[in-house]
DNA sequence: AAATTTAATATGTAATACTTATTTATTTAT
DNA sequence: ATAAATAAATAAGTATTACATATTAAATTT
């Protein structure tokens, strides 16, 4: 066992301490979204410092989403959106591409899964909004309109897990999906007429009849082959 | 289209301005993590601003895992780790009941989907690791000993994705898990001898026998199963 | 040449003053 | 008396200055 996880607990700096503390507060005053807090002045001479390390720290929690500032009304709780910092680091364009392509296959991985929670809440499930993407894919002509189709089509399906959280996870990773595409289709042809290994690809058509009257198995088993062009570009490492 | 998006613009204040300016300047020096950053004063004067605002601004890239910075040395692009904030929101237990029962059905479709991944990698899988889990686990005569097999049997099997990503979002997850199950085992026996509809549950060597033996169609089939008790739970409003 | 001490450096913290947006209170006009 | 306009108060945002602290680099001593 690693001590790094220890050490630095000794060299703590001074906002790292009223941070510390600032969330211990919140934790115990059991604080809900849109409860106020005391004002920077106030938390400075009750915790001791100046109001330019307080702030700092309160800049920490306000960039994590935890709280909010507005000029006169002081600071409030607000309700963090759990992906929104990590869509920010996306956009920093800053992370390693092996890191991304792991993204990427979290993605395949949650669509491949996605089939069970999508027919647990069948009976709000609207198909003719699938219906209605999949006639216009039928109709496009370009490259383009495929592609915006099919990111259509896949965003409605998150859509129908009901799964607000992994909805939020999607709208995301969009932008990652681009990228990615942009790899892809220099070497690949993203929608083949038929499968790597001579089974007819599974279309999006067969994937809403499988909602309709399927199972989930069926559904898992399908998005896994219509998926296959891109678990073919994995690594096996 | 909502104009909520763009209205904000109008009202930015100093520092989000300092902040676009910076984030822009990283990317286009196209910044490598490990490269150093000019010192605060010399961005404070260079944006003709306070080294205040430029410390604020700073803070959040601090905040967000995209620089380090250190008493003398100045500062330092890092790679920053995608689920670190997120990890620090669930810390904080300021997330709404539903948010969490959503992450945890985001887990449940993980872990589903998961197996098209390990197969992809299936001659890197330790074996004789999950099978050491288990015998541990069927020597378990406590609880807190079957908890504390189950956890570290699905942790493996993360690990066995390959996919770093993947398994830096369970242990992200370990937590919540724990919170959970807290809830769960008040009512309902998480680790029953038979399944709901009287089919024999899945055990972990089942599992184990499928990824040697089986195909990830089967793998995925029996995880589901084996994850029946916790689907059982699950909202289908 | 090695070890110790000193100086220089860049971030961390503090204190103070001022700016700005927003709310509340007051005044003015109808 | 009610509504509109104005003024005051408030709390966060920004700026400036000074100093503390930790770390690196230079200089001194042994």
């Amino acid at each position: 066992m690693s001590l790094e996880k220890l050490r630095p607990v000794e060299h703590l700096s001074q906002v790292d301490k009223i941070e510390m503390s600032l969330q211990e507060y919140l934790r115990i005053g059991n604080f809900q979204p849109g409860d106020s807090l005391p004002k920077e002045t106030e938390l400075a001479e009750a915790m001791g410092v100046s109001r330019t390390a307080i702030r700092e720290a309160l800049s920490r929690f306000r960039t994590l989403g935890i709280i909010e500032t507005r000029k006169n009304r002081g600071m409030i709780i607000s309700q963090p959106d759990v992906f929104n910092n990590m869509e920010r680091l996306l956009d920093t364009q800053l992370l390693d591409d092996e890191t991304m392509n792991e993204i990427f296959e979290m993605r395949l991985v949650i669509e491949v899964g996605l089939g069970d929670v999508i027919f647990l809440r069948k009976h709000k499930a609207d198909f003719s909004k699938l219906e209605k993407i999949i006639e216009k894919e039928e109709k496009a002509t370009t490259q383009m309109e495929l592609v915006k189709c099919d990111i259509e089509f896949h965003s409605m399906l998150y859509n129908l897990s009901g799964n607000r959280t992994i909805m939020r996870f999607q709208k995301m990773l969009l932008p990652v999906f681009e990228h990615v595409y942009a790899n892809l289709k220099e070497n690949t042809d993203v929608y083949p007429k038929n499968g790597y290994d001579n089974t007819k690809v599974v279309t999006h058509r067969d994937l809403l009849n499988t909602l309709k009257d399927g199972d989930p198995e069926q559904f898992r088993n399908q998005m896994r082959r219509h998926l296959m062009v891109y678990f073919k570009q994995l690594s096996t490492d």
